[in-house]
DNA sequence: CCCAAACCTTACGAATTGTAACAGCGCCCG
DNA sequence: CGGGCGCTGTTACAATTCGTAAGGTTTGGG
């Protein structure tokens, strides 16, 4: 695995020298132009991986190579620029730029933005929602609870809501009214008593002892407690 | 072809509501959330194609949110914040942000930089015409379904197009609602059942046991949720 | 000890979803 | 042109879920 090869193509010495120092710290290769025309002929000898580009250049018109650039050779471009205009901005991003950086700026925002473009495609995750406590693993993505033997229990989406509210905060005090609101329910008191039912449905798969509940604990008038130790995954 | 969704995350209700209606002048579909909680939920039955995240909510470590978003959900995540320190740019970006816009934006920019993250690689997502998962292989050329054994069993068009709904968005709640709208059925009590037809073709091709579906999980009252182990090639 | 309020549990029914059976449609082929 | 075949929506009915109602039980104050 080679360093990933960064062009700069800029008028200015002193840009070039800046940049130059910063990105090859950052552990890249780099290759300085200060012309549009030496720039264009050793793009017929290399493939930078990203390519810093200043408008503004004396000898060509810098919007134009850009869309020459990104779009036709496909390349991932960066615009430095002095030009602040949001129309600017607008226009160079239009033609296929990928990013936009106004000078003066700072080398490590270069550094960053130019890794954030060498990121591979964001790869969908496929990562559930999972997690543990006290010997049971509750799965979101598929609706079950499993305890420590690994006997499976499906739970519904009411009892779900129910329980990642408890998830989401363990040890904690939820208060009936907090609980009413998340669960999207009208304050009623015929709402009331169907959270009643979820808990108490929750309760009987967790194989709560109704004498002595060890996981959802009532706070006679001010709500419920989950006491397990959560560990999400 | 539905509109991009794009997401806004921001406590101050002026910010949103320039923000969506810029975007939506702009041609895309748009939620605002003034809560992460909210929004964290809403994310478990919509798949935005960019998230806009402020720092600095009050309610939640907006740098942790962005990682959450970024890595493990692998959305596409532009932050919007008022801290302009460079420090803050770079781990923004370094912590999985693809693009970091200081406050005061210009909603111009912030539509250019959108576009430029929809047309990267990251979202041509319909690169592959195979998907695999779980044993079977599911071919959108040939219209087949292959098990583990190599048998072939064909599925139709209607069928293919539950399947792709789900191989695009494997583990998440898929709504009824966003499902009906996918496959361009109007919202009467009439399409429902046809949906539900269509989805139980494709578990009976699926030699899902009705009693206890593996792929294909039916949440009551709220929509499907798809368990395979998505890898499209 | 008594009582009212808060809470739990059970049973039932309305709403939601699954699936078999049927009908309409288009298509291919003789 | 007619008949068979596969696809797809519709209908009807079975199965599941979840809120509601109606008790019973617990809690805490006096």
């Amino acid at each position: 695995m080679t360093a990933p090869l960064v062009t700069i193509l800029d008028d200015e010495p002193e840009i070039r020298t800046i940049l130059s120092d910063a990105l090859e710290d950052a552990g890249f290769r780099t290759l300085s132009f200060s012309r549009a025309a030496a720039f264009e002929a050793a793009l017929r000898t290399h493939t930078p991986d990203v390519c810093l580009v200043d408008l503004g250049l004396p000898d060509t018109d810098g919007l134009a190579l850009v869309h020459r650039l990104a779009l036709e050779q496909g390349a991932t471009v960066i615009i430095i620029s002095g030009r602040a205009q949001v129309q600017d901005r607008v226009t160079g991003l239009e033609l296929g730029a990928d990013d936009y950086i106004i000078k003066p700026f700072d080398p490590a925002e270069v550094v960053a933005r130019i890794r954030v473009r060498l990121r591979g495609p964001k790869t969908s995750a496929q990562t559930g929602q999972v997690a543990r406590f006290n010997g049971w693993t509750a799965s979101f993505d598929s609706y079950t609870l499993t305890d420590a033997n690994g006997t499976d229990t499906p739970f519904s989406h009411a009892e779900g809501e129910v329980l990642r509210l408890f998830l989401d905060a363990p040890k904690r005090l939820i208060s009936r009214a907090h609980m009413q609101e998340s669960l999207g329910g009208a304050a009623g008191d015929s709402f009331d008593r169907a959270m009643d039912v979820r808990i108490s449905r929750l309760r009987t798969k967790l194989r709560e002892d109704p004498k002595n509940p060890r996981l959802i604990k009532t706070i006679y008038g001010a709500g419920y407690i989950f006491l397990g130790d959560v560990d999400w995954q």
